[in-house]
DNA sequence: TGTACATCAGTGAACGCGCGTTCACTGATGTAC
DNA sequence: TGTACATCAGTGAACGCGCGTTCACTGATGTAC
């Protein structure tokens, strides 16, 4: 066990840090729960004994902060990509967004969990300073655009609240999901057809 | 303090187990998290000293359960109050239940969390045995059944799919605006209306 | 009416556990002379 | 080329804490005789 460990070469410890954010992703996405998380199952996953960790992360929040971080830049960028490589029409392009939002969500239930339904989700509870926005507000948005590209003559007010409404069946049809598995669902791609039919309704109706 | 502790006379005793419910209710609602929850911290608002407890709850699972079930009940009960007291006519129904589910869940975001975003909510998480239904399958019940009678002509397939989404579109409203507090959101009951939309088009659309 | 006794609500102290974190250390490696 | 030394990745043991739970007990109350 010892034998097998090969400490890293002065001026290469910094090598630990992307392996224990790594295995603390991981360990996160199994476990979809922040409090669940110990220091303890991180160093061991990256082989490594605990007081290692302190070198590179002053305290578990900051490692945390870290990895959760990460897990919305990612998603965040998985939804542009989607909406890039649809066709190039507002409609394609929400279609591509929403079921991206679903199916990455589903695929990654734990980061899902992680992200949107930490119990402290809020940027105090992850530790952020009150004036930083909350780190999905970035993916709020990705939704909020992309309905409005739908609407040809795009009212704020109603802008705001179709896509909020949507974004909320989004969230819970993968929500529901993770949190009852043992239900019988209807598919996903179905109830997400289901959750667009409001804005397609609201954009065919206000073209002439 | 000890002074003015006045012991249940012989017969009495569970009297606290009606105390205990209550204070671990009210601790539960503010905390949102069962594994936030501390026996002590029930013994201690019992006005009581921990090993009391288990005179009348075996563990704290058990406790927890007892304080699930009970919420879950009285959830489902105010939602077929309200579809009881709507007016006689379907879709006013169906508008009461889903306006109640979110404003129930609003106005308890704690109590809501625990029934519907917990961790482990599954009946084997809940420690319920397999063959047990979920306990929070009578409130989708109640929405599916409510969806139904909306429809004239109900296929059972469509009707899962729209009353499935509409449940999806309530819980996300209510868990994201509990999750993410500091985010500024549209009144709810826009929210719920947009999310109501899908049903009454149908509801239109198949009626001669 | 008095007394011995069984009952039982509730206590105080302690248990083992896993946690985040700290501390003093080890020992291989690169560097200065 | 050799040697003393500074650097630093990583370790092993321990800390204090709060938790669920257990254990032996206390002492007031009702009951039997």
């Amino acid at each position: 066990m010892t034998a097998t460990r090969t400490r890293r070469t002065r001026g290469t410890g910094h090598e630990l840090r992307g392996l224990v954010l790594e295995r603390a992703t991981d360990l996160l996405a199994e476990l979809g729960d922040v409090d669940a998380l110990t220091m303890r199952a991180v160093a061991t996953a990256s082989g490594v004994t605990p007081p290692s960790l302190y070198r590179h992360f002053s305290d578990k929040e900051t490692l945390v902060q870290a990895v959760i971080a990460a897990r919305f830049e990612e998603f965040t960028s998985v939804l542009r990509t989607a909406a890039t490589n649809a066709a190039d029409q507002p409609m394609a392009r929400l279609e591509a967004t929403a079921r991206t939002y679903v199916h990455w969500g589903l695929r990654q239930p734990g980061h899902y969990r992680v992200l949107f339904s930490a119990a402290n989700a809020g940027p105090a509870g992850l530790g952020l300073s009150p004036e930083t926005e909350h780190p999905g507000a970035e993916s709020y948005r990705t939704v909020i655009e992309a309905v409005a590209a739908c609407l040809p003559v795009p009212r704020h007010d109603a802008t705001l609240i179709l896509a909020t409404e949507l974004w909320a069946s989004l969230h819970g049809i993968v929500d529901l999901r993770i949190t009852k598995p043992d239900m019988s669902w209807p598919a996903w791609d179905q109830l997400v057809d289901a959750a667009l039919g409001a804005v397609r309704t609201a954009a065919t109706n206000s073209s002439p």
